[in-house]
DNA sequence: CACCAACGTTGGCATTGCCAACGTTAGCGA
DNA sequence: TCGCTAACGTTGGCAATGCCAACGTTGGTG
C-alpha cells in the first residue's frame, strides 16, 4: 500500500502509525533471519542466554515477553539445532535449565549483524540522532506500560 | 511482561521496540473500541470515506492498507450496521461503490474521540511535542518504505 | 500434612496479514 | 471487431502471532 494516500485521521494516529512500522519491522527483520533460517524468537532467546546466563523457560518467557507454552516451542527447536542446552534442574524438579552452547554463541553474534543490517534498512531515512530518539521515545512509552502493568 | 527486563539487545533494538508498542497500542485501541461494538479496520474504512467520498472496495484497500479479501468482509460487516451502503457501479460493472451513511457518519464522529482516548493512554508518559516528535518520525520511516514499494 | 503456587507441556483459539483462484467486466492493441 | 490483459469482488485457505486453559509434577508454606 502507499501508506501516504490513507486517511489523514489515520496517518495522525501513533497507535496506526507504530502499526504500519511493526508491520514493515517485522518483515524485514523476518526476511534478513531466514537468511539464516532463523526467526525473531530464536534471537530473543539465544540474546537473554547470552546476557543473563542460564536459565529456566519460565524466566526466559518473563525476560523476552513470551507465554510459556510458546517458550517450550521455541526451546524444542533451538535445542534441536544444538544452540542450546535443556537439561533439568536438579535443585527443582520442576524446571529445565537452559543454557546457550558454543555453537548457538556463535550463532548469536552472526544474528547479531543480521538483525544489525535490518534496523539500518528500517531506520534508513533517520539520521543517528534521531534513531537514538526514536529509541528514546519508545522506550518511554514501553516502559510506562509495564510499570503500570 | 516486563519490559525493563528485557535483554539489553532487544530493548535498543528499534523493531523489537516498535513490536512492544504495537501490541500495546493494538490492544488499547481494540479495547476503546470493542466498548462501541467496533473493530480497528471499521474505523479505518469510515474514515476513509468519510475522507474521500464513496468509493470502490478496491481503492479503500489501497488507502487503508488492506487486502482485498478484508475490505470484502469489512464492507460486509459495516453494511449489516447500516453505517455504510454497498452499490454495484453503474459506469463500471466490475465494481461496488461504499458509501457512507448518515448513520455512519455519527458512528464515526463517536469513534474519532474514543480512538483519540485510546492514543492518550498509549502516549501518556509523552509531552506533547514529544508525541508530535514520535509521530513525525515515524511519519517518515513509514512513508520511505512505501515510496521505495 | 494439606494446601497453594510455580513449572513444563499439550492443545487449542482468535486475530492478522497475506495469497491463490474463480468468474465477471473493461479496456487496449492488433 | 476480436483477443488479450488487467482489474474487480468474492471465496477459501494459510502461517505466524499472541494468548489461554488444563494437566500432572514438584516446591514451599501454613
Amino acid at each position: 500500500m502507499d501508506t501516504r494516500s490513507a486517511p489523514g485521521r489515520l496517518r495522525s494516529l501513533t497507535s496506526w502509525l507504530i502499526n504500519q512500522n511493526a508491520i514493515t519491522a517485522r518483515n524485514l527483520v523476518a526476511a534478513h533471519l531466514a537468511g539464516a533460517a532463523t526467526r525473531r524468537y530464536h534471537y530473543s532467546m539465544l540474546a537473554a542466554l547470552d546476557e543473563f546466563g542460564p536459565a529456566s523457560q519460565a524466566d526466559l518467557g518473563r525476560r523476552c515477553g513470551l507465554d510459556r507454552s510458546d517458550v517450550t516451542a521455541c526451546v524444542t527447536d533451538l535445542a534441536e539445532r544444538e544452540w542450546i542446552e535443556r537439561a533439568p534442574d536438579p535443585v527443582d524438579k520442576r524446571r529445565n535449565i537452559v543454557r546457550l552452547t558454543k555453537a548457538g554463541l556463535k550463532q548469536l553474534r552472526a544474528l547479531d549483524r543480521v538483525v544489525a543490517d535490518a534496523q539500518d534498512e528500517l531506520l534508513e531515512p533517520l539520521s543517528a540522532a534521531e534513531r537514538a530518539q526514536l529509541n528514546e521515545l519508545l522506550t518511554r512509552v514501553a516502559d510506562h506500560h509495564t510499570a503500570t502493568a
